[in-house]
DNA sequence: CAAATATATGTCATATATGACATATATCCA
DNA sequence: TGGATATATGTCATATATGACATATATTTG
């Protein structure tokens, strides 16, 4: 992991480590983050994909632009249960979710 | 989808219509609610190819063992965050996690 | 460039998830 | 069988996620 990512990190609040680099970041720790990054990274393309603004599915799924935003960042608000929900009401298949993600 | 599995959703929690069957479940939701299932269920066997209990895995990631049980049974109450922070305790990668929900 | 449109950030009151606990039920095995 | 071990179910106080809102900052478009 390097440093602009751990900036990322922390910028959107997963706590990363202060003095040393992120040596409390466990390997689950880490491989659970990147995943849920990896999810918020292809909510924005699937997004993108259709052409939808962040108000747009923010509509389908019932919620506001600005948590849509923050799924979209990675923030550590958010739930991945939000993430694939919002995926799927953008016309997603399972298979199509998943294969974002290996 | 059959009416055991939606014997077995409704005592999860979910919300799977009264009257009609189910037909106020949204493709949408139904595609969250079975990717959920299916990682409940890919957690309880990763459980059990390790011979592990689980208590064992609630001590893992400082839970408790009722918890465990709630999210191998795929109830509503449980976010898919945890279940994945659990494979990921349980050493299983990225890959394997992902491969489990194809 | 400026206005319009889109996205990001911060905060709140409320809803939901959490670990812990008690206890019920199931499964194992001597 | 029955005691031991494992799993399921229900509840609670507390922690965290949620939609909504205001507003800041980008990005696009004319």
């Amino acid at each position: 992991m390097n440093n602009a990512k751990k900036k990322r990190l922390e910028a959107n609040g997963w706590k990363v480590g202060s003095t040393d680099e992120f040596l409390n970041l466990s390997p689950e720790e880490a491989s659970y983050i990147e995943l849920k990054l990896a999810l918020s990274k292809a909510l924005q393309d699937l997004r993108k994909s259709k052409n939808l603004t962040q108000v747009d599915v923010a509509k389908r799924i019932k919620s506001s632009q600005s948590r849509v935003a923050k799924m979209e960042a990675g923030d550590s608000s958010v739930t991945m249960d939000l993430m694939f929900r919002s995926m799927f009401a953008l016309g997603a298949s399972r298979k199509k979710v998943v294969g974002m993600l290996v």
